[in-house]
RNA sequence: GCCCCGGUAGUAUAGCCCGGUCAAGUAUGCGGGCCUUUCGAGCCCGUGACCCGGGUUCAAAUCCCGGCCGGGGCACCA
């Protein structure tokens, strides 16, 4: 029955069940919610800024791909909107970019690294291009945020610290101010002058923003803004060499750098996780003190996936490389076969409201499987293949054709020929079907024929033609399997990978064979293998095809 | 320990701001059926949740208080 007539039928005999349906409340762009005060905005200026320490994982595509979906709902709204991506790279030393790792320089050109394109590589993958790209290293060099962290200092909005880390501790924890913070304009200037003149070792000064040393939250007590770090920045190095890379030591902290940046872009609305709920605090300091109006912010929860962990930090400590199908970075992802339609698809459902939110693996496939399902062709292939000889075949020669995609007739078919000698034709099936074949006796093969067992011999099955007819097999439920010829086939690898990440040292393998056709898809393709399921060409250079299992 | 933020079915989400139309919707999972030359897709049916206790109210998932549980932060990381 078509869809159609499916419907009329229950039109006819239910109407109630479609009339009383309600409307399916799927998240797309559109039903997100508006964001706080957008109507005070002539334009609605959104970023995204990752550090780039390493690719971006599942956990970075929630901030990524729900500030551009804003930006898009704006636009579609008629109104002006705007995204931006931002490296935040103030760390040289601990947060170090990722750009001198051998994976990344392999792929990627040193002009490329500098742009950290694996990161806008990741992004582009996901269909998110950003409107203007900044980079904070480069801002550093530009002298953006020493301008203002001098102001800064000019309105006593800030000072140079040089107690050393342990004493101004104490002081921060019995509320008390430190001796520095009481010095004059003129000195902080200078001894801001002399920091960025390299006058001062790691640890020995810092420029704390006044904030209120009674804050209930130790934390936001005269934050540092701006901190010496012995490192040369690597992608400074690699892009102005050692002796430039040598001057900048001094760097912003992260809320300073995002303080600063976020009023200099314009900056109306941040998305970003709960985490950085106090930072939200400690910025509102500068914005303040400068008289900037700090953006809307929107804390969401934190991302976990069933499984896997999304920390950087442990991702790169498992040593794989950064799109090995078992990670869950985008460039994993990718490589495993999940779809950023499917990605879009999680990030827009989960939205944006305050709680953490787990992914189950079970919806993620299913999700990539609506998307993948009209896309991936079908094609015959067996794991352990067991060879069956058929006995009283009538014909010369057996033609079959097999359907391209039974969903899609206008895709076409393919034939598959089968050569009969002595009235005997041979084909493969799994292993697992050979008990399924031996327990219901009669089987069908999937667009071949109805066969019956018979018994076995040297290893190989002997069975008998039944009759070709599907009506038959119909008649007497015979379950249908799937077939590989004896002689057109082509050998076949299945890399699987069920936990992500790893759990296992290696893939778990599967051999089998498939019918030749599928040897034509190149790499990259997918295709669903039937009764087995969905699966990528990795490599089809050796004779051998090599699949990598997406899921079923 | 201190400071924040959360808590709707296995999972995710809608509703909560502006209490009644919510004996709680949707997706996925799970169970069953139909359809189909796949264990895929599609269609149908079923399953299953407002953390607990008080309060306010004619009426609470929605408001208030307390508890419990979970998460985040407490860096010269981002």
């Amino acid at each position: 029955m078509s869809i159609e007539e499916q419907i009329s039928l229950i039109r006819s005999r239910w109407p109630e069940l479609l009339e009383e349906r309600k409307e399916e409340t799927r998240r797309t762009i559109e039903t997100l919610p508006p964001l706080p005060n957008d109507e005070n905005y002539d334009m609605i200026v959104l970023r995204f800024a990752p550090n780039p320490d390493f690719v971006l994982t599942l956990g970075n595509a929630r901030p990524a791909i729900l500030n551009y979906a804003y930006k898009l709902k704006y636009e579609k709204l008629g109104k002006k909107s705007k995204f931006i991506l931002r490296f935040e790279d103030t760390d040289p030393k601990v947060k170090r970019p990722f750009i001198d790792d051998p994976q990344v320089r392999e792929r990627y050109s040193t002009e490329e690294l500098l742009r950290y394109k694996f990161i806008i590589d990741d992004l582009e993958w996901l269909g998110i291009r950003p409107d203007e790209i900044y980079v904070q290293s480069d801002r550093v060099v530009e002298g953006i945020y020493y301008d203002v962290a001098k102001k800064l200092i000019e309105i006593g909005g800030a000072y140079v610290c040089t107690c050393p880390e342990d004493v101004w501790r104490r002081y921060r924890d019995s509320k008390q101010p430190c001796p520095c913070r009481s010095r004059s304009v003129e000195e902080n200037l200078e001894l801001f002058e002399k920091m960025l003149n390299g006058e001062f070792k790691e640890g020995e000064a810092v420029v704390r923003v006044k904030t209120d040393m009674a804050h209930p939250d130790p934390s936001v007590r005269d934050w540092v803004a701006l901190r010496i770090v012995d490192a040369k920045h690597p992608r400074l190095v690699l892009k102005y060499g050692e002796n430039t890379a040598e001057k900048f030591k001094v760097w912003p902290t992260y809320n300073f750098a995002v303080a600063v940046d976020d009023h200099l872009m314009g900056i109306t609305h941040v998305l970003r996780a709960q985490e950085h709920r106090v930072n939200t605090v400690k910025q509102s300091y500068i914005f303040k003190y400068l008289g900037w109006k700090q953006p809307e912010t929107i804390h969401f929860g934190r991302l976990h996936i069933e499984g896997a962990t999304l920390s950087k930090s442990k991702l790169r400590e498992l040593g794989l490389r950064y799109d090995d199908p078992r990670l869950p970075t985008l460039a994993g992802l990718r490589e495993r076969g999940i779809l950023p339609e499917a990605i879009w698809e999680i990030m827009l459902n989960v939205g944006i409201k305050p709680s953490d939110a787990k992914i189950s693996l079970s919806n993620l496939y299913a999700i990539n499987r609506k998307y993948l399902d009209e896309r991936a062709n079908r094609y015959l292939a067996v794991i352990d293949p067991v060879l069956i000889e058929i006995e009283e075949i009538d014909k010369e020669l057996i033609v079959c054709e097999i359907p391209n995609h039974p969903s899609y007739p206008e895709r076409g078919k393919r034939k598959i020929e089968l050569n009969v000698e002595d009235g005997k034709v041979r084909i493969y099936i799994s292993k697992n079907d050979v008990e399924l074949l031996r327990k219901r006796r009669k089987i069908r093969l999937l667009e071949l024929m109805n066969i019956e067992y018979i018994g076995e011999q040297d290893g190989k099955i002997i069975a008998r033609l039944v009759s070709y007819d599907l009506d038959t097999a119909r008649r007497e439920k015979l379950d249908i399997i799937q077939w590989v010829p004896e002689k057109d086939n082509v050998k076949i690898i299945v890399e699987r990978v069920d936990k992500t990440p790893l759990t296992e040292k290696d893939f778990v393998k599967e051999f089998g064979l498939a019918e030749s056709e599928l040897a034509k898809l190149g790499k990259g393709n997918v295709a669903q293998l039937f009764r087995y399921g969905f699966v990528k060409v990795i490599d089809s250079r050796s004779g051998e095809l090599v699949l990598r299992f997406i899921h079923e």
